[in-house]
DNA sequence: AAAAAAAGAATGAACATTCATTTTTTATGT
DNA sequence: ACATAAAAAATGAATGTTCATTCTTTTTTT
């Protein structure tokens, strides 16, 4: 026990270095020995961990896409009606992408670049589907416009990583106003006018 | 005069390669010998036209940034109605990111990336400067939501940066049809509500 | 005492950049 | 026009560094 929870942290020790200089630095200037020293591990180490660089940059992805999903939907129940639902998911996206702003970082650096592999990418995906549902069911009921996922994607939620990086530039400071506008621009655009 | 010329060709060949290969490969993962081959040049040559790795990767930002918004503002006169304007820059702006599929992706990879310097990215935003006061006057005339510019942005032009990463990725397809959905969309977004 | 985990130093490849030469262009004098 | 010298542009090979990864030894755990 005492061995395996040593282990894990030092895993998680590692994905946090990563984050952090890759968001600072980029992956092109994020070498391994940075990454150890700021872990406070040998660079032999990493490689019990990981196989190899390209190997722990995919897992951090995958771990912080999986936190990022699990954040989005942890107060949200199916059975919601669909507006309140999305309200919900929109405001859990929001706040995890403002307020995790490391990992929300690394995520969009990660969607607009090969650093990370097809399949890590594909993985990735996968837990969004809650979402997706949602989305279906509006659609079904009317009370969603008739677009694919992709462009609800892209107009309701998507809109938050930009807006996640100019915070983070210190360009804006979102206030509880500023995401509430920012909750109706979503809603919106990918309700169903009547 | 034909020196000039010779030396222009070259310059540009290096921008377009760098860009084919950050696309394709990733900063990280693009040496300077496969530019200098991909451009048909030395690598001591590219020296010649610009300082460093750094210098030649900020000078392609600043110039496709350039393209960029010279495309969009190419048939736009600022004595446009608002709502006219905008569907004017919105759909160039569509067109340069669905059609100059390759300078748009290098753009979207350097937004998000700690790739390019600060001063650089300075340089590159400021010939936006038309969509921005459009948006002034729609916000006076009361036909625009009055959101500040960036909350704009991120929800009328952003998304189209990724409808572009997906339709490059192969998994959608944008048609007429649905890039007009898509423009409906971002209009919705931004008009003030009657 | 054996096995597992971790470490620091070593290795070899890749790379950005520079150097010494060669090729091309330009300017000059006839 | 033309030959030729000076200047500029371009090159391929060399340089020195950085870095991912591995090897050998040491430390820790079982």
């Amino acid at each position: 026990m005492a061995k395996l929870q040593k282990s894990i942290d030092k895993r998680n020790a590692l994905i946090k270095a990563t984050i952090e200089l890759v968001n600072n630095n980029g992956f092109h200037a994020t070498p391994m020995s940075k990454i150890a020293k700021m872990a406070n591990v040998s660079p032999a180490t990493i490689y019990l961990y990981f196989e190899n660089k390209q190997d722990l940059v995919n897992q951090t992805y995958i771990e912080v896409k999986a936190e990022y999903t699990k954040y989005a939907f942890k107060t949200y129940d199916k059975n919601m009606p669909v507006k309140a639902g999305f309200e919900l998911i929109w405001k859990r996206i929001a706040d995890f992408k403002l307020k995790e702003c490391e990992n929300a970082m690394f995520l969009a650096q990660c969607d607009n670049t090969p650093m990370i592999d097809a399949h890590s990418r594909q993985e990735g995906i996968k837990h969004l589907q809650p979402l997706l549902d949602l989305w279906e069911r509006g659609r079904q009921e009317g009370i969603i416009k008739p677009l694919s996922n992709y462009l609800l994607y892209a107009y309701s939620i998507n809109p938050l990583s930009f807006l996640m990086i100019i915070q983070k530039r210190g360009d804006i400071q979102l206030n509880k106003v500023q995401l509430e506008e920012a909750y109706q621009s979503a809603w919106s655009s990918i309700k169903q006018c009547e």
